[in-house]
RNA sequence: GGUCUCGUGGCCGAGUGGCUAGGCAGUGGUCUGCAAAACCACGUACAGCGGUUCGAUUCCGCUCGAGACCUCCA
């Protein structure tokens, strides 16, 4: 099957093709690591762990790069030219390096907890300092940038002349340069479009390194685009993250790759929109974010309760990538009864009993929900088709739908295929451990002597006994031919 | 201000030039000792105004509204 994905360079959907086919190159911008994870962080993760092990299902070979940012980007306020992670540990009397590794730690955790596979590497910006002092060596060399006052500035005009700056974004260059020129007679920059490849560092700026150049740090979009192609080689096949990254720092990227070599190093552009709370945007900034750790304890205001990653997980996949996705409390809860519902059914799958015929066409999950999937990773059409299977996976349950048992071994797979490997939700309480751990033999046994107390009649007994377990949490499902319970 | 995106039923959210999205909530029914769950049925939509078309929620234009980017941001 062909996947295609909305490529945000040409703006349209496009096949996708490998550069080195059965080898595909992946590489998704990751956190910065001097705050929580938050609600926005696990929009770009989870999209792009579905993309990873889909095409990781699609039998290529993915090398999956994902960067910490580490090394911190400039301040826009007050504080100019004081990197964010040193800012943050001055503050806190910590070494920089100890904020960054916290955070690093606390993202991964939030990252495991989200089932999310962990990239096949995952380099830091600090640790390729070299690399991108060579790449800005490349972009000296062929004249599109310049040192001023121990910094280095990409050179966007010049760069413009003979390249398009601005392709990626859709901006329009010369309005940018017109507009702006005159408010930046002073800066060390010849004009204010330009960005920095190297910046001299203040002596208060305590993440620094020496260079060529001055005792400093390299540019706000540098990182990537030197750790993109040291591990995923030139030009490699796709680069993910947020919109809100399309510029500049995936516009400056390009440029960066094509000044160095003469031409782009990415072909496909990904980016994933925004999770909006009261149709606002959701970050740092705007001091609206919700971040993992208070959404998985119900430690939030907006929160009424808990919820686990497995329901944001959903409440994610229910609305396509590139659209806005509205967060609120009623909507959580909403995903939660449809994913306790979905896991209801997967649990209900293993004990279906096949029949000699089949009454449904069990080719069509697969068909329409893999379809979805390929079709730029539609998530929502796919769940919509799973979730039509939920009903009738109960429906073969209670004997209103017969299938064959080679159906039912496909049925299995399929819907196992789909809801836990590809789209990666996880149910840790699934039967096989929950049923054969001693709460699941004390539950038989309970359950049991219930059942027992109904044939006898004696509903006083047989009601406490489910009047007491819903008080432990545990809820009882009379079935024709015995009980179901969950947690 | 410039560039762009979007406006779908009580909420979230897909999609399409004519054929049920889906989840949650609601109503009626079946099942059940009762309840829960499940199943069946039902209702409330495509911001407004024009245009193209045999036919538009879907294409075009305008109006109104919301948002994103232009500054670190997923």
């Amino acid at each position: 099957m062909n996947l295609t994905i909305y490529n945000t360079l040409t703006r349209k959907k496009e096949v996708f093709k490998p550069i080195n086919e059965p080898n595909v190159g992946l590489y998704v911008c990751g956190p910065t690591v001097y705050g929580d994870p938050h609600l926005g962080h696990a929009r770009p993760a989870i999209t792009f762990d579905i993309l990873f092990r889909l095409l990781k299902h699609l039998d290529y070979k993915v090398r999956y790069v994902r960067n910490v940012t580490d090394v911190g980007h400039l301040e826009s306020d007050a504080d100019e030219g004081e990197d964010k992670i040193a800012k943050k540990a001055r503050l806190d009397q910590l070494e920089p390096m100890e904020i960054a590794q916290r955070y690093t730690i606390r993202y991964h955790d939030a990252m495991k907890m989200l089932n999310t596979l962990p990239p096949s590497i995952e380099p830091r910006a600090s640790g390729h300092i070299i690399e991108q002092i060579e790449l800005i060596k490349k972009i000296l060399k062929n004249g599109f940038a310049y040192e001023s006052n121990g910094s280095i500035y990409f050179d966007v005009e010049k760069y413009h002349e003979k390249y398009n700056y601005g392709k990626l974004s859709g901006r329009v260059i010369e309005d940018m340069i017109s507009s702006t020129r005159k408010l930046d007679g002073q800066d060390e920059k010849r004009n204010s479009i330009d960005f920095a490849l190297w910046k001299k560092a203040n002596p208060e700026h305590i993440m620094r390194w020496p260079s060529p150049w001055s005792i400093g740090f390299p540019g706000w979009h540098l990182e990537c685009s030197a750790m993109s192609t040291k591990y995923l080689g030139e030009p490699f096949d796709i680069h993910g993250g947020g919109m809100d990254l399309v510029f500049p720092h995936h516009e400056c990227e390009i440029a960066q790759s094509v000044a160095a070599n003469g031409k782009e190093a990415v072909r496909y552009w990904m980016h994933n929109n925004m999770i909006t709370i009261n149709g606002q945007k959701m970050g740092k900034s705007l001091g609206n974010f919700i971040t993992l750790e208070e959404l998985f304890e119900g430690n939030h205001k907006m929160l009424t309760q808990a919820y686990s990653p497995m329901t944001i997980k959903l409440f994610i996949l229910q609305a396509h990538y590139r659209s806005t996705l509205d967060f609120s409390n009623e909507a959580l809860q909403a995903a939660e009864k449809g994913l306790s519902r979905l896991f209801a059914a997967a649990r209900l799958l293993t004990k279906i009993k096949p029949s000699a015929n089949s009454t449904v066409n069990v080719n069509e999950l697969w068909e329409k929900a893999y379809t979805a999937l390929c079709d730029d990773l539609n998530s929502p059409i796919a769940l919509a088709t799973i979730f039509d299977w939920v009903r009738i996976i109960n429906s073969l349950s209670e004997g209103k739908e017969t299938i064959t048992q080679a159906d039912l071994k496909t049925l299995k797979s399929t819907f196992n295929t789909l809801v836990f490997d590809i789209l990666g939700l996880a149910n840790e309480q699934l039967a096989d451990t929950k049923h054969t751990n001693l709460a699941g033999n004390l539950m038989e046994m309970i359950l049991n002597i219930r059942l027992q107390a109904k044939a006898n009649k004696d509903f006083a007994t047989s009601d406490k006994i489910r009047d007491d377990l819903a008080k432990l949490g545990v809820t009882v499902k009379d079935r024709k031919d015995g009980f179901d319970w969950e947690i």
